[in-house]
DNA sequence: GTCTATAATCGGATAGAC
DNA sequence: GTCTATCCGATTATAGAC
């Protein structure tokens, strides 16, 4: 914490900040080495220099400050009777944030057209979060599922699609909207 | 309708069929006029000869035999206090059909990773269906949307990553799970 | 640390022979 | 109708100079 490093650090965040966008934007697939260069300023050969694979890039540039098992808790341990409202204040906040919000558009744009970072999704959804949920709150994991999925799907229709009157509507108006669905799938 | 075509025919529709598996595999993006002709068994060139560019390949194999102002007439028309089970029974129905599902899969997919995919969609939902809807239900335009993103985060858990216990459950159990869901966003 | 050069593929599209 | 041959551009990744 003491003093600042020297040379190297400013490129190399650089090029994280550049690939998280370029990520963000055009999911794993579609994001290039030399797009992110570029975006960066630098040589492509400088992005492998720093992160090796693209793969490796890409969970370099996912690996935001996001602790899922922190989250679950919060979730988990709050009053039950606006749990909805909670979990949307925590989804819209991250939505938010442009490091998290980047991380989640990427995320959202690779796990539909690439099938690795699917199944890392899928498996962290089962795993990580509608198992340990289901057993926390007593819940049929199938309902946890479906409080998923709606969240995929507002993810999808207001930050990707960005259909109207949905995109420009207020956090408020959102959680108006999406609250008594959220609370549904989390009542027995 | 009397009498088949000559020879052209059998190979044109196979294209067509390759086609439209390899879009709704891998997407716009993902899929490729090479790995459409080899499914097909026949040469990339002839790809090109009988449907022109990429966009219109993409094109060709999307249209598909589903009128959207059908179906927007199919659900405004009949009873309100079950429009939520009867959505659901057509969106399941429209997945289940090799055609259409293969299309939906496509247009997810592409949606997520093309930007110009992604404006026809928004245009669609806009112009088609949340504006009609909103006027013939006297609904706020916020609440189809939320009913289309619910709509759109189902397929995608439910198909595309195929998260348990979703992914394995019956149709009875997803109208059981989603049917009050739907019937809020449809209920002023 | 930074970059040039390049290997090895793969992509869409076209011209034109058969 | 069907295919061969090919152009041209873009991609990941590496080797190695400075």
């Amino acid at each position: 914490m003491a003093g600042r490093r020297p040379g190297q650090t400013q490129t190399r965040d650089d090029i994280l900040a550049a690939a998280r966008n370029q990520f963000g934007q055009r999911g794993y697939n579609g994001a290039t080495i030399r797009g992110i260069a570029a975006e960066a300023g630098v040589n492509p050969a400088l992005v492998h220099h720093f992160f090796g694979t693209k793969d490796q890039v890409f969970v370099a540039a996912l690996n935001v400050p996001v602790n899922p098992a922190v989250m679950v808790e919060l979730i988990t341990q709050g009053p039950r009777d606006n749990i909805g409202e909670r979990i949307l204040g925590l989804f819209l906040g991250l939505w938010r944030a442009p490091e998290t919000r980047q991380t989640f558009l990427a995320l959202i744009r690779s796990v539909a057209n690439n099938e690795q970072v699917a199944g890392l999704m899928r498996q962290f959804l089962e795993q990580t979060v509608v198992g340990p949920v289901s057993k926390a709150l007593d819940l049929p994991p199938l309902r946890l599922t479906g409080a998923a999925s709606q969240a995929f799907g507002l993810a999808m229709a207001r930050y990707v699609l960005a259909v109207e009157p949905l995109a420009s509507a207020t956090d408020d108006e959102v959680i108006a909207l999406y609250g008594p669905v959220f609370q549904y799938y989390f009542t027995a």
